[in-house]
DNA sequence: CAAGTAGTGTAGCCTTGGCTACATTCCGCG
DNA sequence: CGCGGAATGTAGCCAAGGCTACACTACTTG
């Protein structure tokens, strides 16, 4: 490791192109792997402001989903800190579920608002923000706001 | 099956709220497992433009995943018709998978030309572009094309 | 032409996110 | 109060998409 007969990184100036390319889809997973949790913490929050509490039938029915899914979505999201539970009881934010929950909802409303600006149809752009919100970097959101402010 | 007895479907005028939200995640599943295919579609056909084949090694190195990964991924690829490949031979696209080549390049130089002219800066533009794109419908796409026809 | 290295294949492991089938708990109502 | 159905938990299956370790093939090059 330390033997100093090993070239030590050419410090390259050129990057072969294939290093962005591979960050570019590296970037596209990570944002999948998280894009299930959004979806989970902003669905959780609507249910309890409407509900006051989020039920794994509830979940399971608005995600299109059976309930063992979202039994272990929740295990998921316990994992990562976002909700608690207890069994039989229903599933709540913990404060950064609760913060994610207002960032995801705040920017999926301004996915769909920018696609409608642009001319898509309400129910298009509901249907495609739900996948694209996951993917707008907070540069790229920045900048839908900023369109939408020139709008009016 | 036929048994006039059984309900046969009360076609519900309104439909239940949460009918329309599990077909928005729906969508946005389906597009996900429809996303790697599509990378790597247009990333054989840019191979292949450069050095007349796809090779599993330089797939790896451009998908920034090992090449047992991408042997995975070829495999299914086949599977859906999309290539053909022959073993310690590279890989090639059928026609319906250079089909699908052209129109996710196409998509994908729309969304990001998108993404500048609405002030991102194009790095930022590829990565986002990386992961939105598989989640651009026809009609949506269509709004992008307009949207940047009329800016010039 | 024969090594040796680079490329490829294969086996087997893990996590995620689906599912069905079955067991258990809870709760509202008779 | 207690019972039955709805809600929840749990077990176990599958496919996809990652990985490492190891085996084998092919190509370059001395
Ligand atoms: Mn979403
Ligand atoms: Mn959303
Ligand atoms: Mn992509
Ligand atoms: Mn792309």
């Amino acid at each position: 490791m330390t033997d100093p007969d090993t070239v030590p990184e050419p410090a390259p100036e050129t990057l072969p192109d294939s290093a962005e390319t591979s960050d570019r889809f590296a970037q596209a997973r990570t944002a999948q792997s998280v894009a299930l949790l959004e979806d989970y913490v902003e669905l959780i929050g609507d249910l309890i402001a409407e509900h006051g509490e989020a039920r794994i039938t509830d979940l399971a029915q608005r995600m299109g989903v059976t309930h063992p899914t979202v039994t272990k979505a929740v295990a998921r999201l316990r994992r990562e800190g976002l909700v608690i539970s207890r069994p039989y009881r229903g599933v709540f934010l913990t404060d950064s579920g609760a913060a994610m929950a207002d960032k995801v909802r705040a920017r999926h409303r301004t996915v769909v608002s920018l696609l409608v600006a642009l001319g898509v149809p309400p129910e298009t752009a509901e249907l495609d923000a739900e996948g694209m919100e996951h993917h707008v970097s907070e540069v790229t959101l920045q900048a839908f706001e900023a369109y939408l402010a020139r709008q009016g």
